[in-house]
DNA sequence: ACCCAGGGTAACT
DNA sequence: AGTTACCATGGG
């Protein structure tokens, strides 16, 4: 089945490949395929910004690509600041809206690693972990994890994360880490509850917070975001940028690691 | 050979 | 409470 993905400020490229998903690839000139979940689909974006998708599950992919929230007026707002006005003025990243748990193993598998090979071992989790689906292979699930040793692990080579990701798998699965509990939450609640699992401290929980429960407010802090706040907000981030600080800490990071790189590297 | 990558843990002061 | 070595792996 074939439809048009229509949202304003969505480029694939920029989205797909920003650091906040790691299972999208480029096929083409301007095709992409990937899988979120146990779900695949195609992609192209033509020259006019037109988005052509391929897969069944329509109502999916726009709660995944967040279609119905407008960007144009957040970007406005996060303009009124100087820095975030540059970082905002090529439009076009979005915050998807991802599964939790997939999202939650995926950035711990982040830690102290780059983004090529986090998506390679994530490939390779999935792969052997998944199950087999139309496109690949779907994330594997929590009970799917949990069942595994350490040594039946190993072969995906994520390295000293490996007891991480058992943790965390065991604590989903026994309900211990229980997602829709999470977003009943507050903030700091939330991510004191997610740092209960081994692997996970402040960072990785803002990313399951912005990236797999949709908390726009929540910015994690990695190291270019650090550089950012060091560099242009030692006070911390202006009043506009309050409401969707997520938000604009995704649009900071990429702008801080390509067009600032060379002010913020040290 | 050294340093870094969407960090966190454990063992120190 | 705040610092620091160490953790696997691959690419620059």
């Amino acid at each position: 089945m074939k439809f048009k993905i229509t949202a304003d400020c969505l480029d694939l490229n920029r989205t797909l490949f920003c650091g906040q998903c790691f299972r999208f690839e480029r096929i083409g000139e301007n095709e992409f395929e990937g899988i979120a979940g146990d779900k695949y689909i195609k992609l192209r974006q033509d020259n006019d910004g037109e988005i052509t998708a391929f897969s069944d599950e329509r109502d999916f992919w726009e709660n995944y690509f967040d279609v119905s929230l407008c960007y144009s007026e957040i970007l406005d707002e996060l303009s009124e600041d100087r820095t975030l006005r540059a970082a905002c003025e090529n439009k076009g990243i979005r915050v998807l809206r991802q599964e939790p748990f997939e999202t939650l193993i995926s950035f711990i598998i982040s830690q102290n690693n780059n983004i090529k090979r986090i998506s390679l071992i994530i490939k390779r989790l999935c792969e052997s972990f998944g199950e087999r689906i139309d496109g690949g292979y779907s994330f594997p699930s929590a009970e799917k994890l949990a069942s595994l040793s350490l040594e039946a692990l190993a072969p995906i080579m994520a390295g000293f994360r490996d007891r991480y990701i058992l943790d965390a798998a065991r604590k989903v699965y026994s309900g211990e880490i229980n997602f829709a509990q999470i977003e009943t939450l507050s903030d700091d609640d939330a991510r004191a509850k997610l740092k209960t699992i081994l692997g996970v401290g402040d960072k990785v929980a803002d990313c399951a917070l912005l990236f797999g429960m949709h908390r726009l407010s929540v910015v994690p802090k990695d190291v270019w975001i650090k550089r950012v706040l060091a560099y242009y907000y030692p006070s911390g981030l202006p009043e506009c940028a309050l409401k969707y600080a997520g938000i604009a800490q995704q649009y900071l990071f990429d702008y801080a690691r390509n067009d600032a790189k060379k002010i913020l590297a040290r």
